[in-house]
RNA sequence: GUGGCAUUAGCUCAGUUGGUUAGAGCGCCGGAUUGUGGAUCCGGAGGUCGUGGGUUCGAAGCCCAUAUGCCACCCCA
């Protein structure tokens, strides 16, 4: 008889336990870091109706759609959420009177999207999302506070080496204005610009000439991309009549980002950032790992001060990031920049010699739990051999040896997995012994 | 969604121009070691070669279909 395929579906991940216990980690990290800079955590359904989500297009044919229970009919079309920020647009237009502005909420819930898996890609993906939501107005200075706030979350799960890349929108909006370019003309810049960072810059640009741009617009953007700093920037843009206002902007956002505590040398400027989605409409941010540009961003997000439009009459214009959580996870742990041995949230194993002694191994181990430290008690008939193999292969730290011997000595054997040493603990002294070295 | 490559043990893969009972390493289980784990040695289990057709005296290897996976593109966390 054929049995039914075990495999998950390709891009829907699933881990061991190792390694859901390092994302269980990771996740707490990331809330109390967001909490820290005064976030409130909200959820969203992860179905919506598909009006919502295909409100200011984007995500094309990536969304998965969802059906009613079989046999009954569906009049709404439904799907489920490829991101949190559309969601978060909703949510904020729907509960707006209950909400105090400005409105900083995290969510880190899972998304879907209907793309083909690859490493480090996948169709179902945790997302961690932090934005600010103001009223009508949002002031600039939030912009900056995000890739302070990323900085530190970053800092906060061990990934110290990152750095952020920020752009703004109306910097291209100015130049596509000065140019008179269609719109047409300013997609395909941007995109083009957009794999320069994978493919070079001089690639991009004859794929632009081939796709018939002009030879003096190809001119700009090589001197605007290529310049040393904001001063040689300026100058470019002086030279060629484009309004300067995107780029005080952007020059003041990343300004600001210092000030409130992003290192230097954590962020910087990139012309080259355009971000896909549609609805931003000013500073957008993309975070790379260097050394590892291949592994696209880890975290992106921007300024959208339009994306209510379709929900309310009022105005709700917000910024935010959202990490991708499991991205990153996977490709740290496989690239071993941070931790994958074994570890366990358990602290304890108390082994078990004499079955007649089970009391004595319970009360133990209730002993330990009540003072907080995580503890299990070998259950199986089994050798010591096998029972120190279990904690050792679950990654559990300490293992209590105990029999006739120690019991009649009024101790027991503590032994350290790691360091292979052994103490000898008077019973009594067990808890505080433990709760030294946890 | 488009294209390229792949699919043999739980995992990573060998398997020579189609030719008898399909192999290795790792992992797993057991033993040496019934109160001491990651090392070593010995033994063992585990595969109708993704699935369905076809060609052939004979197919893991060739052909067709299909499914799944990987990579690239598109796009994105």
């Amino acid at each position: 008889m054929n049995k039914i395929s075990v495999k998950p579906i390709s891009g829907f991940p699933e881990n061991l336990p190792m390694r859901q216990q390092i994302e269980c980690e990771m996740i707490d990290t990331i809330r109390s870091q967001y909490e820290l800079f005064g976030f409130q955590p909200i959820e969203t359904p992860a179905v919506e109706r598909m009006d919502v989500l295909t409100a200011k297009g984007g995500m094309g044919r990536q969304i998965y759609t969802v059906g009613k229970p079989e046999g009954t009919e569906s009049k709404t079309a439904m799907g489920l959420h490829f991101d949190l920020t559309v969601p978060l647009a909703r949510y904020v237009a729907c509960h707006a009177n209950d909400l105090t502005f400005p409105f900083r909420r995290y969510q880190i819930q899972k998304v879907w999207r209907g793309e083909r898996a690859q490493r480090g890609r996948f169709r179902e993906f945790y997302q961690c999302d932090i934005d600010v939501v103001g009223r009508q107005n949002l002031d600039d200075v939030y912009d900056a506070e995000i890739p302070a706030i990323i900085s530190s979350v970053f800092e906060a799960i061990g990934v110290s080496e990152h750095i952020i890349h920020v752009s703004d929108r109306r910097i291209w909006r100015d130049v596509a204005k000065a140019f008179g370019w269609s719109p047409e003309m300013s997609g395909l810049v941007l995109q083009e610009l957009d794999k320069s960072q994978r493919d070079g810059l001089d690639t991009a640009l004859s794929r632009m000439t081939a796709q018939g741009v002009e030879d003096r617009v190809t001119a700009f953007v090589r001197d605007m991309v290529s310049a040393e700093d904001f001063a040689g920037v300026r100058q470019v843009f002086e030279s060629s009549d484009v309004a300067l206002d995107g780029l005080r902007v952007l020059e003041n956002t990343i300004a600001t980002a210092v000030l409130l505590g992003c290192s230097p040398d954590k962020i910087h400027y990139d012309l080259t950032i355009a971000r896909g989605l549609d609805y931003y409409t000013g500073t957008v941010f993309e975070t790379f790992i260097p050394g590892r540009e291949e592994w696209g961003s880890v975290c992106s997000g921007g300024r959208y001060d339009d994306l209510s439009e379709y929900f309310s009459k009022e105005k709700f214009p917000g910024v935010g990031v959202s990490i991708g959580l499991s991205r990153l996870l996977n490709l740290l742990v496989d690239s071993g920049m941070i931790d994958g041995t074994p570890r366990s949230a358990t602290t304890v194993l108390v082994t078990v010699l004499e079955k007649e002694h089970w009391r004595r191994y319970l009360e133990l181990a209730r002993d330990l739990r009540n003072a907080g430290i995580a503890t299990i008690v070998y259950l199986e008939d089994a050798g010591l051999g096998k029972q120190l193999g279990y904690a050792s292969d679950l990654g559990i730290p300490y293992a209590i040896i105990a029999g006739g011997n120690e019991w009649s000595a009024g101790c027991v054997k503590i032994k350290d997995l790691n360091q292979r040493t052994e103490d000898k603990v008077a019973c009594s002294e067990v808890v505080s012994y433990i709760a030294a070295r946890r």
